[in-house]
DNA sequence: CATGAATGAGCTTTCATTCAT
DNA sequence: AATGAATGAAAGCTCATTCAT
């Protein structure tokens, strides 16, 4: 009826699409996956529930989706190439790991919370193992350069802590000792 | 008077609950406690619905029943209080940690698990963090014996670090490297 | 072991026939017979399980010995036939209808709970209609003793009206004129 | 912009609202509430048992929608205001009563039936009081204009004898005398 | 692109009843 | 006479998903 060019169309699809995703965060992230209803999503998200099926197979493809469009996001955050110095690479990413963790919150309380439903999701252990390993490689790397003992070790150490801190805040968010961590890790780690 | 003694009832409840509780942390801990159904727990314990539900209220207090009774088994198991010596002590607590991890690895997962539901079983959280109290107090307590540098800092570091490769072995299992991290750990910490 | 002579037994038969009747008008003529459940009544009651059913064959067994326990003990109580006088006979009549009214709410309640269980339990509808036609006779008698002004349809009138008033005094209890009723009534129909 | 406009759904919604309800009165008013299902009310309604919920919140939301939207039809029925003449309008009275009372023997029993759920539905003991409330005041202002004998205590009586018999008629349905009550009631209250 | 009516498999839970002792 | 463990059919309800328009 009313002649719509391409890119309107296509800048609706986005809106509407990012909605529903934007929804999708909220509540898995805060409810969980398995306690929030697509009816829940469609609700918040304002759009009905045939539109949601329109741009999503399922209730697993739209988590699917939005944990890729989460990842894609936050991926190259962490390892900011363009720092030379080794010190002051592994002092932002102390900084960087624990900005992500408090900005992002819900995000990765989705993400531990799919991890955690056991059966379903092994995607998602896949994912996370293969970023492990990629953060192990990185910080072996960053604690040879500054000649850390036992610079294996000691990565796997800290790619542990990592996890460890994470998990912790996401379950005790403000009964933990976030920010003096951040303290006591940049002091242990990072020559001034 | 009565055709069966209390103490013949008494014992028929306890096999009957134990049988129960058995299948429960079999399916909670390996499916997942969302993804578990009644019918599954009551099949592989080989007992009606009703008796179940004669046992035990409803699935909530299943899974409540069953965590307490975990916890109370395995309490006093990590702080071994006969050792005197603080070395001796702390490889204790590292051994002890990565046995009970291997051993036990459907009752962490459960509780992860049931951690990881937002929303529900926030009382899992709240006795998780009292328990993480605990730790940091005794770790540190140790730490101060055996004259590591800032035992405060490096209380958080440990009791973070525990739990961080808790998390990744529940997820990583088979891939990941638990006997070399408990050689790191032990090596790092522990004078010989 | 310990010998008991016949009569004992029957005693103790009789007393705990007697609990469980007494705990089932309670419950059945309180919270209504469908919402009213066999653990209910062995809890209240203080017996087993096994026992209630070793005394009633079931639920509506259970039910049924306790409506004809109650019709029995009231049956003849509504219509004394010592009294010659007509007029003193028919306030007679007002007078214990609203005592017994009173005195056995719990009864009447059930009764009417009962009755309304549609399906179920036409056999005390039968019973009501049997009485309900003998207070007809029982009543249109004493009108004509008293010259009445059309007995029969007068008669109709007054048992419909015992049982309105029965009803909406179940219904409506404390909110209902129950005693300016009687008054009424004694002071329209009964000479003094 | 819409396939389908707010009025078509409107009208299907309202449609198989219709349909269940019609077919939750004819259960619940034949069997009763208690012994209908949900699932016979879906199969009599032809519809599944997911719509059902889509449309009514649970069971009891259901009956109570069914009850509002019973007495909001028949609400202003039994007193007509157009009659002037008290006469005519007393005549009239007993005329719509015992006409609604057989047209509408399923809805009554309905009211009765949940009337008498102990417990339960509290709510329409309360609106049946305020309706009975209602018709006292009005039926002795009727009796006032036509210079009855005490008329409040006649009010009182005469609504009670409209619950007897409707009750009554409830209850013994085939075997009631209801037409010669009407009979008998005309031609005692209103003059010729 | 967008709507919401419609479906039904599958879940938790209840409760009358049986039975070995 | 008396116990309470054990059963399972059947109930109410949820929710991901489909589909006609």
């Amino acid at each position: 009826m009313c002649p719509k060019t391409k890119d309107q169309f296509e800048q609706i699809r986005e809106e509407s699409r990012e909605k529903i995703l934007n929804a999708a965060l909220k509540l898995f992230g805060t409810k969980g996956y398995e306690h929030s209803t697509i009816a829940d999503v469609m609700k918040l998200a304002g759009v009905s529930k045939g539109l949601l099926y329109h741009y999503f197979a399922n209730k697993e493809d739209l988590v699917k989706q939005l944990v890729f469009d989460l990842i894609n996001k936050t991926d190259a955050l962490l390892f900011d190439h363009a720092i030379i110095d080794p010190n002051q690479l592994l002092k932002n990413i102390f900084t960087q790991f624990f900005q992500e963790l408090r900005n992002n919150f819900e995000q990765w309380t989705l993400l531990a919370n799919l991890g955690m439903q056991l059966g379903k999701f092994d995607w998602i252990r896949q994912l996370a193992n293969d970023q492990m390993q990629q953060a192990l490689a990185y910080i072996e790397e960053i604690l040879i350069k500054i000649d850390w003992p036992d610079p294996c070790a000691e990565a796997k150490i800290l790619v542990a802590l990592f996890d460890g801190i994470s998990f912790q805040y996401l379950w005790f968010k403000k009964d933990y000792h976030l920010d003096e961590l951040e303290n006591i890790l940049i002091n242990k780690y990072c020559k001034q």
